[in-house]
RNA sequence: GUGGGCGUAGCUCAGCUGGUAGAGCUCCUGGUUGUGGUCCAGGCGGUCGUGGGUUCGAGUCCCAUCGCUCACCCCA
């Protein structure tokens, strides 16, 4: 019998109405804000080789162990949906040789990525993220400027309640020798360390840090700080970075605690946080990856860039969407008899007679539409006032007539004239 | 994977201690209104998430299951 009717997959969604009015609002503040500092749009495709990920955002993190929407294809070649857009840009970085052209290379994009998780507020297993890469230089600037960028996107979209938290991770040696020192430290304060604290001081020692536990922040007063034990290099190009965003009036924390989810960070990284959001409370993230180009094969090359959740975003912002934009026009259909359907010859000629006007109407640049539902001419008005529609064509057996919704004046004419008359009385509103 | 809350019409919800399903909004039709969003009347629309059980009788009680949602974990 009939089955359980299909619903979209847990965690994905359908965009309509209003949220794909403030989705599109977004993605042009996004494009206009990047495209002004010289970012241009990549698409890369929507799976992968598993093995980009699998290398990349590193083995031990939970996207690899059990995020992952991993399939075969007909060839048996293992294929990833992608859980972030960072490796794929790198890889297209690679593969087009982009490190002939002028660098930095900046790219920006805004696509949907996977990740196979219990959903929530303001996470899906589905989710759209707007990010900006931007490789070949490890000027400090370079950060600076992605950095900015991301605070004025969310700014402009009227993020309320956002903060920036900044840090630097040094190099990956530095920051694996660190992790192994506070490993230490927690184990020889084991006793005072809550339980969930504990167990994971193998999985993710840095956690320790955020414990609201009394125990274990006492435990942490005296931990080592990843910020003290980073190379003098990296402690420079940090303070250039932080002077910077000073001049640039950007605002932000210093947070040495701060871990990003994803191995192939170096030097700089970097959150913006908003209240607005409920527990998933990141509404972006990036960081330096000075070693992933050339870990997938391309000349040493270093890069920066972040990504920030689209969903997370709206959440934040609260922006108000646009009603659907109103029409110009709308053609009603004016038959003797209504009883009679659409198969009668005069309904089919008056129907070509209105059909055809639309088509010339449109081409002329006007913003109309015509009754296609079969509704009654009180029903086909009630329709125009719906659509916005401030002036109504009514065509029907004996004549057309042009009707103005706003002062009232309504004519007959033929359909040359008709369309004349459109274009001047909707260009003359649209330039009022 | 674990825990809390919730599943009745397209949407928002009502339905008392079990008695055989309702309202508002939307949509459609007719009337009314200066041929337009008003007002009036009518109509379309639900195997009450699903499957069992108790009962003469279950939307209501019990069990299971699925789904949604929030939170943990983790992250955008």
């Amino acid at each position: 019998m009939s089955e359980a009717r299909l619903k979209a997959p847990r965690g994905t969604f359908d965009v309509l109405g209003a949220d794909a009015a403030a989705r599109a609002r977004l993605e042009s503040v996004a494009r206009r804000l990047l495209e002004q500092a010289g970012y241009s749009r990549i698409e890369t495709p929507c799976f992968e080789a598993s093995e980009l990920f699998e290398r990349t955002v590193g083995e031990a993190t939970d996207i690899v162990q059990k995020e992952m929407y991993t399939f075969r294809d007909g060839s048996g070649r293992s294929l990833t949906l992608r859980p972030e857009g960072t490796a794929p840009v790198c890889r297209a970085y690679v593969e087009h040789g982009m490190h002939k052209r002028p660098q930095p290379v900046k790219l920006w994009y805004l696509s949907s990525f996977f990740r196979y998780e219990r959903s929530q507020k303001g996470r899906y297993r589905q989710f759209f993220q707007v990010g900006a890469e931007a490789l070949g230089s490890d000027d400090p600037a370079l950060d600076a400027e992605s950095i900015t960028l991301l605070w004025r996107l969310v700014r402009q979209v009227g993020g309320r309640d956002v903060r920036l938290r900044l840090s630097s991770l040094g190099s990956p040696t530095a920051r694996r020798a660190y992790r192994e020192q506070l490993k230490e430290h927690l184990r020889a304060h084991e006793e005072q360390l809550s339980e969930e604290v504990r167990s994971r001081i193998e999985l993710n020692p840095l956690r320790a840090f955020d414990s609201e536990h009394e125990g274990t922040r006492s435990a942490m007063r005296g931990a080592p700080v990843l910020l003290d034990h980073i190379s003098e290099q990296d402690v420079e190009h940090f303070e250039e970075v932080k002077g910077l965003l000073d001049a640039a009036g950007v605002p932000y924390e210093v947070d040495p605690t701060l871990v990003r989810g994803l191995d192939y960070y170096t030097r700089t990284v970097f959150e913006l946080t908003s209240e607005a959001l409920g527990a998933q409370s990141g509404v972006g993230g990036g960081g330096r990856y000075d070693g992933l180009v050339q870990q997938l094969g391309g000349q040493a090359t270093p890069g920066v860039g972040w990504a920030a959740g689209v969903e997370r975003i709206l959440l934040a912002a609260d922006m108000s969407a646009p009603s659907e934009p109103p029409l110009d026009a709308y053609i009603c259909l004016q038959l003797d008899r209504a009883a009679e359907g659409v198969r009668d010859g005069a309904a089919a000629e008056l129907r070509r007679r209105a059909f055809t006007l639309l088509q010339r109407a449109r081409s002329a640049g006007i913003a109309v539409d015509m009754e296609m539902a079969g509704r009654s001419l009180k029903g086909q008005r009630a329709q125009a006032a719906r659509r916005g529609a401030s002036l109504i064509v009514t065509v029907s057996e004996q004549a057309t007539t042009l009707r103005d919704v706003e002062c009232g004046e309504e004519q007959c004419l033929d359909d040359g004239e008709l369309l004349h008359e459109l274009v001047r009385r909707s260009s003359r509103r649209g330039t009022e």
